[in-house]
DNA sequence: CAGTGAGCGAGCTTCCGCTTGACTT
């Protein structure tokens, strides 16, 4: 039927793109696009009865193309299959080939991690036979997500309503977001002094930060002054003019900072959203947009970026090689590295691909700008820096610390230079330096002015989409495929909800993962999937059964479920408070149920009765005592699609609205408004005039009320983190 | 940096992990 001699199935349409160029006429290439045979999507799918045998089932959204497959393949007696070196690849063949099955057909397993033209001719020089444990190995993976994912996502339905759900990877991300919550609820701010000073050595001026107070360690919370008393009396040390203060050491250090790793997944989302403000969403389409590759000039179009989603940091010897000869040439044969530098991937990693990297170092971003979009422009750009910087050298920081010292108390002054550069001249936001210090040395100072200042140790912050990707990476939990899709599925869920740049569970989510963490403690933590790699290894290795493995994975389940069961009604209970109210319609008592969106009021009677209404929040109460301009009845609190807002009590009659009130007065001189919470088109949160358009102030951070330290006059300051804070009587800087 | 603002919901959907196009406006 067909001319071709051999045909070769891979996961991937590009990778099945490059391979035809590698491989030549006598080969047909075709790409089964990832997983096309999974468990059924409407019932379990599993017999506990018989050693958790599987049912299988083609994927629907991939019907078109195992029709495909399955005639392309009649032509041919020898099959191929490529599929990713790892658990999830081997299973993909083992699936391809029962699905091909044929008496006069013969299968053979092609591995390689890279796409060369060099591995991939290797690979076809000693074809293998599927490796059936690292198929069972996958298989117990899914199995076992599929118990967890379904037995007690219909439980927690019986329980919070239809829709919800729960599974191995999800509730972990949502536990991880919610203990974050929870620190953040219970953190104490501690207060602290910080006290700086301004010396004078001759002509040489410098600041200093006390660190010491009659020889025990300032400098960090808890160690500094903790009130405005304590600062006051170190303060008044310092008043007396006969103190000698003397600079006691200038110690310098060297220090070399080592290029980070090239990028993985989940590095990649993290620096792309810190950089380039992409959310790892946006980046992985860029990312695949960059892979499938841009047609330069006439030629075909050619892939930019090895693959996208991977775990390993590991680099072919062809692309250092050829990276290595770029760099010297571009900067010298002194800038590089005397070895090839090489990093380690983490535990866990499967390694089925490279790092990230450009496909062809010849290939820099500026020439290719013109025919980037500027998204993609910048993220290849960062692509291509971050794989470079790996075989440039180290760079050199020196660090100084001039220690003063006068009356018992020690002042540190730190700085920073850059004497060498090394890898970070291809972009010197690698490397962030403290301020530069003057040149100065051991000898007497004269204190020219200090400055007291409170500060409050603070909370750690919310998650960001990239910073828990960064987190579930670090934990083990998910993979580079998976980190979006598992965050989306939270947001769908209405579990959590973005709040600008950062995650928060809502309501529901907390009392979702309450209830979950409590009653299957040991399924929902972290260490429940390290168990569950260590098994499937040992599955892998063949020293352990597949049906061993899943009997011991689900017996923490079943006892767990088992206990749940038995509480269904009494978590319903628990759910369901008591309004004292009556139903309108049918007089039975009114119940706070969760449904889809949260809690809402119903009838007891369901179904007989339907009535249901929302629930009053605490919040819908008076606002602050406020009234409507409009008809004077009080303003209540509501939550609306884009937020908080006030809504006029007599609504639906009166439609009055308006945002949320701070209590703070407009800064504006004249201005007779108030500050008001609003969001903006991108979901942040800012504070402005209440009589916009008139008056167009408006500002990131909520402006602070107090009174300049120096000179005691009474200001609203907004708070900008790039510009400090600067008084407008004195136009001192206050805090930086 | 910005002006918006329902009414639904309650036992049959839900998991994780591979991959992209094909719907319509």
């Amino acid at each position: 039927m067909s001319k071709k001699k051999n045909l070769v199935i891979i996961e991937s349409p590009a990778k099945a793109r490059s391979l035809r160029g590698y491989l030549g006429g006598n080969y047909e290439v075709v790409a089964s696009n990832g997983h096309v045979r999974d468990l059924p999507r409407n019932y379990l799918g599993v017999d506990e009865t018989s050693g958790f045998k599987p049912t299988y089932t083609i994927l629907p959204e991939k019907r078109k193309i195992v029709t495909k497959l399955k005639k392309i393949a009649k032509g041919y007696s020898k099959i191929y299959l490529a599929a990713d070196p790892d658990r999830e690849g081997e299973a993909i063949c083992w699936h391809l080939s029962q699905i091909l099955q044929r008496k006069d057909v013969s299968f053979s397993r092609l591995r390689f991690n890279a796409i060369t033209k060099d591995t991939i001719l290797k690979s076809l020089d000693k074809p293998s036979s599927i490796d059936m444990q690292l198929v069972d190995a996958q298989q117990a993976r899914r199995v076992m997500d599929r118990l967890v994912g379904y037995k007690i996502s219909s439980w927690l339905q019986r329980i919070m309503g239809k829709g919800k759900s729960a599974g191995r990877v999800q509730s972990v991300a949502l536990r991880m977001i919610q203990e974050r919550e929870d620190a953040i609820n219970s953190f104490l701010p501690v207060e602290y002094w910080l006290i700086d000073a301004e010396f004078i050595k001759g002509e040489i001026p410098f600041t200093a930060s006390l660190c010491r107070i009659d020889g025990s360690v300032s400098g960090k919370p808890g160690k500094n002054p903790g009130c405005e008393d304590e600062a006051e009396r170190v303060i008044e040390r310092m008043r007396d003019t006969s103190i000698d203060w003397e600079i006691l050491k200038v110690v310098s250090r060297d220090k070399s900072i080592s290029p980070p790793p090239p990028f993985i997944t989940s590095t990649l989302q993290q620096t792309a959203s810190n950089r380039l403000s992409f959310s790892p969403s946006r980046t992985m389409s860029i990312a695949q947009q960059l892979y499938e590759g841009i047609s330069i000039g006439s030629t075909e179009r050619t892939g930019l970026i090895t693959y996208m989603r991977t775990d390993s940091v590991r680099m072919s010897p062809e692309s250092l090689n050829s990276c290595r000869e770029y760099l010297a040439e571009k900067y010298g044969s002194d800038a590089i590295t005397a070895k090839i530098r090489r990093y380690r991937s983490s535990k866990g990693s499967q390694d089925a691909h490279e790092a990230i990297r450009p496909v062809d170092i010849r290939l820099t971003p500026e020439k290719l700008e013109s025919i980037l979009t500027p998204s993609q422009f910048a993220l290849y750009r960062l692509i291509f820096r971050r794989f470079a910087a790996t075989q440039l050298n180290d760079a050199i920081i020196s660090n100084t610390t001039v220690t003063v010292s006068g009356a018992g108390l020690e002042f540190n002054a730190v700085g920073e230079v850059l004497i060498n550069p090394g890898f970070s001249t291809i972009d010197p936001a690698f490397i962030k330096t403290k301020n530069k210090l003057p040149k100065l040395s051991t000898g007497k100072v004269l204190l020219e002015s200090f400055e007291k200042n409170q500060k409050f140790t603070s909370p750690p912050p919310r998650f960001s989409e990239a910073r828990l990707v960064a987190e579930m990476k670090k934990v083990g939990i998910g993979r580079p495929s998976t980190y979006v899709s598992t965050i989306k599925t939270l947001r769908l869920r209405e579990y959590v909800e973005k709040d600008g740049k950062v995650l928060r569970p809502t309501e529901l989510g907390t009392t979702t993962i309450r209830i979950l963490v409590r009653m299957f403690p040991h399924i929902f933590k972290v260490d429940f999937t390290a168990r569950m790699e260590e098994l499937l290894d040992s599955v892998a290795k063949g020293t352990e059964t597949y049906p061993d493995a899943l009997k011991q994975l689900s017996l923490p389940l079943e006892s767990s479920l088992l206990m749940a069961m038995k509480n269904t009604e009494s978590f319903r209970d628990e759910l369901q408070e008591e309004t004292g109210e009556t139903c309108p319609e049918c007089g039975s008592p009114i119940i706070i149920r969760w449904g889809r969106y949260g809690k809402f009021k119903a009838c007891t009677s369901f179904p007989k009765c339907r009535f249901s209404k929302p629930v009053e929040e605490e919040d819908l109460t008076e606002f602050e005592g406020r009234k409507c301009p409009e008809c004077g009845s009080s303003l209540l609190l509501k939550t609306g699609r884009y937020g908080k807002y006030l809504s006029c009590g007599n609504n639906p009659k009166c439609k009055h609205t308006e945002p949320v009130p701070t209590g703070v007065p407009c800064p504006v001189e004249g201005c007779s408004g108030e500050l008001v919470e609003k969001k903006s088109r991108r979901g942040r949160l800012f504070y402005a005039c209440n009589r916009y358009p008139e008056c167009k102030y408006a500002v990131w951070n909520m402006p602070i009320d107090r009174a300049c330290p120096r000179c005691g006059f009474p200001i609203l300051i907004e708070k900008n983190k790039k510009k400090g804070i600067w008084c407008p009587e004195c136009r001192k800087k206050i805090v930086t």
